[in-house]
DNA sequence: GATCCTGTTGCAACTGGTTGCAACAACCGT
DNA sequence: ACGGTTGTTGCAACCAGTTGCAACAGGATC
């Protein structure tokens, strides 16, 4: 909560934007998510605080949030799209095929195809944006034997 | 071409599935495609050899297609579906978030990323599932002395 | 060649997300 | 407090993809 979600307001305004009752709520909503989220978990948990929430308000709200940073977005195994919330260190993320679990990837795993991506081709790495998919310990010894 | 389209009859029908017309065209298709195709481009060039194709049923194909090998998919940058059409080797794709270029990620670029997950956590990377996204040379150069 | 079994098709409805547009309202200036 | 500017909203239509289901049709069998 450090860059936390109070002066969000004014966040907005330095560029023009505004403080609307709609981005409030969503605004409030994030706040009390952790860690990941889908698009239209979001929109289902706004309408719980205003019904009368509308699912394109939502994600464009989402954009603008994005581009003060408040929150990054990338695309779950299935394509759908996910939220991640006031990321304290970009990180990538690591999802099962089989389990379906996710977890994040730290920087320092990432660290050698990132410079090595830079080097040979000159690439940057936005590693909040990577998911990258696979099968956890569990399930690859489970299944690797056997089939 | 090596295990190429040929055989995709027999390939089906030893697994009790069927040759059918409407996979046969899917099919034609794809031997004459390269590379990456997205799953809309497909229905749309499977319509113009047969206007009566259904979506549903290319997708249906094509899941079945990527069972018995032939092809992959991952996700694009915006969380599109893509398919891979005969994949030689296992491979990554770099997306650049501005220019929208899109190059391959060598096995070799991966390696240490794909050991040190292997090694740290047990997980096994499926390379050709992951879109990593970022800055390609040109555009990084472009952008970050000035912004 | 007729029959049966079961995989497959096409339809229609639905999910998640996006976009164009006219009406609206936050914020600034007075 | 009032008006005007312009960012924002909500609607409706749309895009990409998925799913349930009843009708259909490969292909093996007789």
């Amino acid at each position: 909560m450090a860059t936390g979600w109070a002066d969000v307001a004014e966040r907005l305004r330095e560029r023009g934007l505004r403080w609307t009752p709609q981005r409030q709520t969503l605004v409030e909503v994030l706040s009390r998510s952790d860690g990941h989220v889908t698009g239209s978990e979001l929109v289902e948990r706004c309408r719980e605080v205003d019904p009368a929430t509308t699912p394109s308000t939502v994600y464009r709200t989402l954009d603008v949030l994005e581009e003060i940073g408040l929150l990054r977005h990338g695309h779950g195994p299935a394509g759908r799209e996910e939220f991640h919330v006031l990321p304290k260190a970009e990180h990538g993320h690591l999802h099962c095929q089989d389990c379906g679990a996710t977890r994040e990837i730290e920087p320092a795993d990432a660290a050698g195809l990132v410079s090595a991506l830079r080097r040979r081709h000159g690439f940057e790495v936005d590693l909040s944006h990577v998911t990258i998919v696979g099968r956890c310990a569990a399930c690859a010894s489970d299944a690797s034997p056997g089939a």
